[in-house]
DNA sequence: GATATTGTTGAATTTACGTTCAAAAACCTT
DNA sequence: AAGGTTTTTGAACGTAAATTCAACAATATC
């Protein structure tokens, strides 16, 4: 019961992730974000408690159907050396979209001054990328589509790093040539 | 002739540097800065006209005796393999430094909410970064020391991307073995 | 030593930000 | 329709930030 939500909470966080990416947590004012979403401050103080805690929403909601969440789901599962291969492939994409010159939300909020609990969740969920590249390079030299004498965990560690410096580099300069060859480069180490 | 500066510029852009590799541009208040440099705040005013402005002279003080500096400098004369592993050396230790958990003040800058100029020397500087790795992988490949069948461009773009990549993920867990396994495969690619 | 010039000082100014609040509104239950 | 509950609204609050300023101090020149 009580008066309903005048907002959909997934377009709220749609619009408030625009802001924050652009931005940044720091540079983004509550003023930028209740102009983006259309909704009454105190509205969103109402809904998600302080500007820490719309961010944390914020983060939440973009790693829910990112790229990453799904390697992470599917690494014991899916084809090792395509389910990489489609990472790098997601990766100079979303290097070069319309809003490029952003990177990607989860890298640029990694040591940006935001909450602990962001860090944290950041931190965790690079790990468990890591683990998921790590767990993929095993399998696939399991069946023979990755080459065997590397060891798995340094191919994890590496090729996350990779995609963390194709983040960065695509937010100096998204062109898609030059990430697509550094994700060749990245993939040549498969072989 | 006037009165001369009771501050030493060196000394005050070092102490600024410090705290805006810690908070980063936007958390780092003027107030910050006073108490870290011990400078008065109308003569910092004085003497940077405005805080986007003592930040880009502290920009510019950090890269004036950088790795990255040093490796542009010297990319037609030193020994190809030994510099770019020199370089990888560097970004390892620069990750497990006593003030870790920071990064690579470039990499932090190039996307947070500073100024259009300071944006522009970050991109320019790496540009001239890949430039140089370019280079010395060209070298290198002429003298034998690095393997000629991979185009010297793309790995130029790629030493670079790893190199970001570094510092990205040391910002995250500045983990000396993690660091040193991602250069070391980064670098197995030159054979 | 007077004057011009530049640097320093510490307080004052102004602006912008995150946050709160009291009143009103919209819904549910009975 | 009355009471209870949750959300909305727009203004207001308090604070912290960047920046400015007028008076004062230290040097160089003549």
């Amino acid at each position: 019961m009580g008066r309903p939500q005048a907002f959909e909470r997934n377009d709220l966080l749609d619009k408030a992730m625009q802001v924050f990416w652009d931005k940044g947590y720091d540079a983004a004012s509550i003023q930028d974000l209740v102009e983006a979403t259309g909704v009454n401050r105190g509205s969103i103080y109402h809904a998600f408690g302080d500007k820490a805690g719309l961010f944390e929403a914020v983060i939440e909601h973009y790693l829910a159907d990112s790229a990453v969440r799904r390697i992470i789901a599917t690494a014991e599962t899916a084809s090792p050396r395509a389910e990489i291969e489609d990472l790098f492939r997601q990766a100079v994409e979303a290097g070069v979209t319309v809003n490029a010159h952003r990177g990607c939300l989860m890298v640029n909020s990694a040591g940006e001054g935001c909450t602990q609990k962001v860090a944290d969740k950041v931190s965790l969920n690079s790990r468990l990328l890591e683990d998921a590249l790590t767990r993929l390079v095993e399998r696939g030299q399991g069946n023979g589509q990755i080459v065997r004498w590397r060891d798995a965990r340094a191919m994890g560690r590496f090729l996350n790093a990779c995609i963390l410096g194709m983040s960065t580099r695509a937010r100096m300069d998204p062109d898609r040539d030059v990430l697509q060859s550094i994700a060749d480069m990245a993939l040549s180490t498969l072989d």
